[in-house]
DNA sequence: CGAGCAACCTGCATGC
DNA sequence: TGCATGCAGGTTGCTC
């Protein structure tokens, strides 16, 4: 669920809560998530989370025992409350729960001794929460990432030697977290549609300028909805509970059968690799 | 090596 | 109203 803006608006909005704060407690309700939760995070108890990064979507949490590494997978969020407060999240209006009852889905609760918690919630369970002793970077889920799109090491030179002999098609290249982190299929859509390129043309023959505007227009549309704080479909929030806006900016993602904001003609939805993907025939070739 | 696809899981929209 | 079907932001790991 989460592309790279969703959990980079989820970074910005824990950090200021829980840099340099200290773990009190933590809970976990369901460990099977995509892995099974490891045990040894339960000995985080009674340290500081000194730093809190992102690469890709992931996110580290720096402990002085080894890194959390977190992903949120399809449908996982992350809801800063204070720790006797059940009452007044967004998400806690249902009646279904009563106080102090633990929301559905709620699977990991940290708390920190200023008084806060941060509540995972994850309904499909395709997230994962991991733990390692050494450099998070040297991680077999890490190591073998591409670039990040937002840094100059994700540029025309690299995508483009990325799509040599590549007879995939382009969209299948950019959601490849091998060749560039961060771009799931809304984000893929989008900036294809930007772009000008049709998500079905094989990735080796797309000449080097198309290529560059590609690069850009992914640069732009990740930036644009870090801005508004990520898509808001269904799961998502923010860590203050509040929707992502970029959802009314989508030009395609999402739009089949409404008019190309470009040039009227019906935005199609196909099927590429099992995925649902949205573009305008007309101004994509 | 690359391409294709099944798998993990729950909730929601749709159609009969 | 109920039930069956298909679809959803991701990624690994299998087969060919």
């Amino acid at each position: 669920m989460p592309e790279l803006p969703e959990v980079e608006t989820t970074l910005r909005g824990i950090t200021p809560h829980i840099k340099g704060q200290t773990i009190s407690k933590i809970i976990i309700r369901q460990r099977q998530l995509r892995w099974p939760i490891p045990d040894e995070i339960k000995s985080l108890t009674g340290l500081p989370v000194e730093e809190i990064t992102r690469r890709g979507k992931y996110l580290f949490w720096q402990t002085p025992a080894g890194h959390l590494i977190w992903h949120l997978g399809m449908s996982g969020s992350m809801l800063i409350l204070p720790i006797d407060d059940e009452s007044e999240s967004p998400r806690r209006q249902s009646h279904e729960f009563t106080k102090h009852e633990p929301e559905k889905h709620e699977h990991v609760v940290f708390e920190f001794n200023n008084g806060l918690s941060l509540r995972y919630r994850d309904p499909r369970r395709f997230g994962a929460l991991l733990f390692t002793a050494d450099d998070p970077n040297q991680h077999k889920l890490i190591r073998s990432l591409g670039p990040e799109p937002l840094q100059s090491e994700f540029n025309t030179d690299t995508l483009y030697q990325a799509c040599r002999n590549r007879t995939a098609p382009i969209k299948h290249l950019i959601m490849d977290s091998h060749i560039v982190v961060g771009v799931g299929n809304i984000y893929a859509c989008e900036a294809l549609y930007l772009a000008g390129i049709n998500p079905k043309r094989k990735a080796g023959k797309i000449s080097k300028q198309r290529i560059e505007k590609l690069v850009s227009a992914i640069k732009t549309v990740l930036q644009a909805a870090i801005n508004q704080g990520g898509t808001t479909l269904q799961d998502f929030n923010q860590a203050d509970g509040k929707p992502g806006y970029f959802k009314q900016s989508l030009n395609v993602y999402g739009q089949r059968g409404r008019p190309c904001s470009i040039c009227s003609s019906k935005i199609r939805q196909i099927k590429q690799a099992q995925r649902s993907t949205f573009y305008c025939a007309n101004c994509q070739r």
